[in-house]
RNA sequence: GGAGAGAUGGCAGAGUGGUUGAAUGCGGCGGUCUUGAAAACCGUUAAGGAUGUAAGUCCUUCCGGGGUUCGAAUCCCUGUCUCUCCGCCA
């Protein structure tokens, strides 16, 4: 959520910024309810001032013997004006609330701008020593791989709960975990993160703190019966692990990596890209998620690609790193990295990691703050996430990157003591 | 799922209709004392909003929502959460 003071002083470039993102331009309504809203309570703090007085004033004159009837009958008519001029303020402000919740979250100035995907900006390629693009032999795609070793089942995942819930079996199921427990373990020795193990059901404020909630609604699952819902990402119930807190300045950064499963209805995207793996109800995801002071936000979300980028070079996978441009940026980001590994088979890029810069912008929606040692008051954090990583994504990259000629599939070396083989055949 | 108790400032904990934004203790901050620290003593210590160049002034907030009343932390209804007991259970 963006903050009514900035908007109201700042119009003109808080325009520019909703239309850099596709957005439609609602600034002329929100400064017009905004004045409304301020004029109410002009009058209303009047009149309720007006009512303190007499409030005081009452037992006073009961004690000095005199009769009050003249002034309750007054108060009277004074707290009806306030109750009804408090429901127009209630309704001015819901109004406010609600656009201001679908409003998105404006771009940081050194995002280029935009309309879609195209217009992303490449920032980097690394590629393992020896790699090429072309394959000295015919590769098999992740499907075809998954089901001659016996390592996904995705008939069978079908049958159980339906498409686009992968079941991962024998080697399969266990490479699964050692990517998971090898990329927590790397982030926690390397990377100074804290491991955290999160709830999978979240209550509707926190999908609202993190902004799923209301624009995506249509996109998450939903428990009815507990008004729950299964989480899209951690980054939801991680985020929300502050919610409504004021955190230490001395503390800060608070880094935080948890794995979850995450599930995502992807609501009408059926047919392009939903075989296999390229797109699941149910995947896996390692995610980092860091609360840190505004100065430093944008270092540390160059740091939060670094730690992605680590994890990809031990494992020898090949990547690139795009700069999202304004119109390709989600809802809640001000800034966003995303990096794509290479699969083989689909001879093309795949997004397996997205690292956000929020600004305050979730901050405000959760209130989460800590405490200015200077100044000793309250001022809204910044909050970052990036995957680290999804492994379905991964998993694709993974297994095409690693067959071989000979038809089997090697293990990257660095999951070697988790998976306890070397070799898939 | 059933029965009962409760939710107050950073924490503990008073307060049952009228200067209570809230006693007291702890903690935090500033000071006196001390070579320094501790102890002791004194002072100070919430957030949000409106208005104003500012100093300030005003409003709101005692879990959330609704109600009674001139006036609610306090009374009524409702939701959520926590605790205790019973039931069920990995």
């Amino acid at each position: 959520m963006l903050d009514l003071k900035f908007i109201r002083e700042n119009h003109e470039l808080f325009r520019q910024g909703l239309l850099n993102k596709n957005s439609k331009d609602v600034v002329d309504e929100i400064l017009s309810l905004d004045e409304e809203r301020r004029s109410l309570i002009l009058r209303t703090d009047d009149l309720k001032s007006k009512r303190n007085q007499a409030s005081s004033q009452i037992p006073a004159m009961k004690k000095a013997g005199q009769d009050p009837t003249a002034v309750l009958a007054e108060m009277k008519l004074v707290s009806d004006q306030i109750t009804q001029m408090d429901d127009q303020l209630r309704e001015v402000e819901s109004k406010l609330e609600v656009i201001l919740r679908h409003t998105p979250n404006i771009s940081h100035s050194s995002v280029p701008v935009g309309k879609t995907a195209d217009d992303n900006i490449e920032t980097k390629q690394w590629l393992p020593d020896g790699f090429s693009f072309k394959n000295s032999f015919k590769v098999l795609d992740h499907i075809e791989l998954g089901k001659r070793f016996r390592i996904l089942d995705f008939e069978r995942g079908t049958k159980i709960s339906g498409s686009g819930f992968p079941l991962y079996i024998g080697k399969g199921a266990t490479l699964e975990r050692a990517l998971i427990n090898f990329m927590l373990d790397y982030h926690l020795q390397h990377h100074g993160y804290s491991e955290v193990l999160p709830p999978v059901l979240v209550n509707r404020e926190s999908m609202e703190g993190t902004g799923q909630i209301p624009k995506m609604e249509d996109d998450m699952y939903f428990v009815e019966k507990d008004g729950l819902y299964p989480i899209p990402t951690a980054e939801v119930p991680i985020t929300n692990i502050h919610r409504g807190e004021i955190l230490e300045e001395k503390y800060l950064p608070v880094k935080y990596v948890g794995y979850s499963p995450c599930f995502r209805r992807e609501a009408g995207s059926y047919g392009k890209e939903s075989k296999g793996f390229l797109r699941v109800h149910q995947f896996n995801k390692v995610e980092m998620v860091k609360f840190v002071k505004p100065e430093t936000s944008y270092d540390e979300l160059e740091k939060l690609v670094i730690d992605v980028e680590d994890i990809l070079q031990a494992l020898k996978i090949p990547y690139r790193i795009l700069l999202l441009c304004t119109g390709d940026l989600s809802f809640s980001a001000a800034k966003c990295y995303d990096i794509e590994t290479w699969s083989p088979a689909e001879n093309r890029w795949l997004e397996a990691s997205s690292c956000s810069n929020f600004e305050n912008f979730q901050a405000r929606r959760a209130n989460i703050r800590f405490r200015n040692e200077e100044t000793k008051k309250p001022e809204y954090i910044h909050t970052l996430n990036g995957s680290g990583l999804a492994t379905s994504r991964l998993m694709v990259s993974i297994l095409e990157n690693y067959q071989t000629e000979d038809g089997k599939i090697k293990v990257p070396e660095v999951l070697w003591k988790y998976t306890g083989f070397k070799i898939i055949d």
